[in-house]
DNA sequence: GAGTGGTCTAGACCACTCA
DNA sequence: GAGTGGTCTAGACCACTCT
């Protein structure tokens, strides 16, 4: 045992104490750090533990291993920020406010070339559209327009939305095997203003979401928010 | 061994048998499924084995486990998404464009009773305001909004700014133990209009990260870009 | 008290990648 | 070929929480 070094029993006692000397710059960013069998032996715990203390380091981006060259400490430059999109009800109804549903409109058919896109739908296939409404007491909260793919959800056709929404709906589908998640802002054109209760250029904030199965495009979802009613936030802390 | 459970050898194949089971509604959400002996002895593997496969489907949010009531199906109704948000220059870089750099302002000194308190700036506590331009060849690409604590980075206060972001900086620090970011629309006033070379009333796309060392607020930044050339985006995919 | 997951250990073998 | 991380195993004990 080295001074400053006492015995770490756990997987979190040792991730603390490699953690603290990379924030001390004892291991600075560039360097490769001792390897696992040498931790274990200065922390007197198994290699397995090291092992996971390490793993963890580098699913949290502080690290980067690579066999046989070993353990590399990362400039903290690049950042993630891993954002929880609740279920439009719950996030209307933590407010307090009533939440009411309306759908605007159903109707599956032809999509737009640009949609049809989107979806890798063939040639005859077929998209069932579903627009709606999410209101928090007096005011829009939401608007959602969900595109989706019937020849890879046929069981969608058979969903009326009257109550719950389709992106609700989809989300319910335990199957899916990709997402992919966009965000940005937008100046409503006038339709959309319309459907939104908000002045034509107003500032919308839109979240669209794109989900596959096997391969197979299932949908295509666009939430669209008056700009001053919503926002996305994310937190992350690692121990003291 | 039962017929349909051939041996599984690893955690990966152990995570995707399980997995494939609830996405074929073999276990449906809401049902506890088979404990980690069971399994284990069903897979024809260790208990270490399953128990890091269930482990890694409880991070990614399929699974939830208690202890002494075994592990339990969630329904795929919350979202997540892990935006990735990448060094503005690298970003710029990337699309080709030529990436220049303008400081708009710095200066030290009390700042605004917001951001003193966003900042838990103490009484006689000192902020150090640095406000610049990304520029993506003659587009205005962001402007960042930065307020430093000097209370908790006197160093800060020795940077001058002039080549690099103060954002970029502050990514630099490793020390940091907890960031909060938030993400929302806006219309722009006149000055920010201005100075993100748009029309009043413009949408923009707003990310605001805060920062803490151990408790102690490090800094708050304000990421503003025209609505029409920003966008964060997300891919998730798990194993066919 | 009992049953579940949470973790540690010691040892082993494998996989990748560098020289 | 050699050195690193990646993983599996069998067994053990602990921590939590339900009854």
């Amino acid at each position: 045992m080295k001074p400053g070094g006492p015995t770490l029993g756990t997987y979190r006692e040792v991730k603390a104490e490699i953690l603290a000397r990379i924030r001390n710059r004892d291991w600075k960013p560039g360097e490769i750090i001792p390897g696992e069998v040498q931790l274990a032996r200065q922390y007197g715990c198994a290699r397995t533990t090291v092992n996971r203390a390490l793993r963890e380091l580098a699913e949290a981006g502080f690290v980067e291993r690579k066999r046989r060259v070993g353990t590399c400490v990362l400039g903290g430059n690049a950042q993630e920020a891993r954002f929880a999109i609740p279920p439009i009800r719950r996030d209307i109804e933590r407010t307090g406010a009533a939440y009411r549903y309306e759908l605007l409109r159903r109707s599956a058919g032809r999509p737009p070339r640009a949609i049809a896109i989107l979806l890798k739908l063939g040639d005859g296939g077929l998209a069932l559209q579903a627009k709606a409404r999410h209101w928090a007491g007096p005011a829009i909260h939401q608007v959602e327009d969900c595109w989706i793919n019937l020849e890879t959800v046929p069981a969608a056709a058979a969903q009326a939305f009257g109550q719950g929404g389709a992106n609700e709906w989809l989300l319910g589908l335990t199957a899916v095997t990709r997402v992919r998640h966009v965000c940005h802002a937008m100046s409503t054109n006038a339709q959309e203003a319309g459907e939104l209760g908000l002045s034509p250029g107003a500032a919308v904030f839109v979240l669209e979401r794109q989900t596959w199965i096997d391969g197979q495009v299932v949908a295509w979802v666009r939430l669209m928010h008056p700009a001053a009613s919503y926002r996305l936030s994310a937190e992350t802390a690692w121990e003291a």
